[in-house]
DNA sequence: AGAGGTTACGGGCAGCGTAAGGATC
DNA sequence: GATCCTTACGCTGCCCGTAACCTCT
């Protein structure tokens, strides 16, 4: 009678007060959206929300429906986590995810989900990890791979893995002797990630501190990017050297062997623990997995 | 993706351990109950019942769907009962009434719920008490008018009227003078409810203790049946003077002045407490105050 | 004028009922 | 052979997406 498709589309609705971010999150068109929430509140009989208003209020009724569309949302999740063969997830999750991570085990994670869970889709975001927040926030991701750590309350987290930061450097741009030496190290204007980020604001106040001056730096949201300008000699990357190890082993860059004490960079899994959480938290898990493999490998 | 309907129907095949009458008890066919049960075991890669048996039993992971399947049809009985203005509930409750009800005021509650709900339909199907208890017992009827008082446990039960049994004689079977005498009046056979009911085994364990010996019974499951041979001078009818207050007022049929203390039929509403719950309880307070509005206009 | 929601319309597909086909007692 | 479930098949009706329309800022 009362379908639970139309539930969990009027709940979205509600959460996130718009017909058409229901639609974009649910996969369907805005139409198809309007349609439900139409059909459920002409087989109610009365309203639900108080539509002229831009941001689709309840009504007193519409709040009572709602509170069971939450239980009935919530209930479904518990059961299709439980009770359904990872072989035969059928959903897309949507998955933000640092560049670091990308360019080291994400396609070992793409390829292990997909084996494991043909049937589920993986939806990709690059972005960089203040904007994963609010992506997240916003439930445009269902879960993100980004920098830690993270105590949000509300989201759940799982530490992933840590990479040092390295300086690296053009091969030959910086003599032998050198290689240990921030003030000529710095010199040359540091290549690392954009600001709001944990290298960039480290680095300079660590960087500043020794040379009495602000370093030049380049903040970068790409990580190729960096890589690149790193191997054309326009700088040198503070990046993790797990991302060049390539370059590394071909000889176009080098890593140089000078330790500032930054913290290494640290990857965590987060998503919101509520309604999804156990696929997240396989997805989590696999995550830590591949990153921990990976690193073995190397 | 798993539709609640789906769950539903896996829910009373397994609660009511067969295919057919899972079917009949949703209204449907049953190839469409096959269809669903078989589309959730493929749509979850394993089979949820040990087929080959009769008798449907669960395998490990049916039991666990079973569980949530449970939960969804509560919360979904819970809510559309909560939610959906009576006036739009499109449902079929199947009600078992005793023909005595039937005959008083089973048609003003029709046609009272009809014009409160009208989008409720009440399959009616007459019979006598015990074999109403088997009936809610084997889940084919959702709620009973029927002989109290009830006491199983599982059951709910609502007290809708009492009606004192009365003998009822064709006018002038009985001299003036003898209408207080159960002596002469149990010359004639009495017609009444057949046996395993209170006026039956009553009567014939009071009426043998005055007169020393059996009295005639006609033991009758119709009472409509009961009142004709009443009327045609066959027997003394011992029911509820109600029933047959037309034919009294006509004067066809007169009431005799006797007391031999019996208890007057007193009618429940009757339905096991689960699940749907909620309609049958307002059901049961209509027919509650239509029975009390009913004594009033007598 | 542009964003966001509604209405209109055509097509695809899921799910139903009828009917025929096994399987098991 | 009777009962119960499954398979086959045609059909209906729902729901979706596209597109045009409305409404409020």
């Amino acid at each position: 009678m009362i379908d639970i498709r139309s539930l969990e589309v009027f709940y979205w609705v509600v959460e996130l007060r718009s017909f058409s971010r229901a639609a974009h999150r649910l996969n369907t068109s805005q139409p198809a959206v309007s349609q439900r929430v139409g059909a459920l509140e002409q087989r109610l009989g009365y309203e639900l929300l108080m539509r002229p208003t831009r941001t689709c209020r309840l009504t007193d009724r519409g709040r009572i429906l709602f509170d069971y569309a939450e239980q009935f949302v919530r209930l479904q999740a518990k059961m299709e986590s439980e009770v359904i063969s990872p072989g035969n997830v059928r959903r897309t999750v949507r998955l933000g995810v640092s560049e670091t991570i990308v360019h080291t085990w994400l396609p070992a994670f793409v390829e292990g989900v997909h084996s494991e869970m043909p049937n589920l889709t993986i939806d990709i975001m690059v972005d960089i990890t203040p904007r994963m927040y609010v992506s997240l926030e916003a439930k445009e991701l269902d879960m993100a791979f980004m920098l830690g750590p993270v105590s949000e309350p509300g989201y759940q987290s799982v530490p992933l893995n840590s990479y040092p930061l390295s300086f690296v450097a053009k091969r030959g741009l910086i003599a032998e002797a050198d290689r240990n030496d921030i003030r000529t190290i710095a010199r040359h204007p540091i290549i690392t990630y954009p600001r709001e980020t944990y290298p960039l604001t480290a680095l300079r106040e660590i960087v500043s501190k020794i040379i009495m001056r602000q370093p030049r730096i380049f903040a970068n949201a790409s990580l190729s990017t960096m890589v690149k300008m790193a191997k054309d000699g326009i700088g040198i990357a503070l990046i993790p050297a797990e991302v060049v190890q390539e370059d590394v082993a071909d000889g176009a860059l080098e890593v140089l062997d000078i330790d500032l004490g930054l913290r290494p960079l640290t990857f965590v899994a987060t998503y919101p623990h509520e309604l999804d959480d156990h696929l997240c938290e396989i997805l989590a898990r696999k995550a830590r997995k591949i990153a921990e493999d990976y690193k073995m490998r190397l």
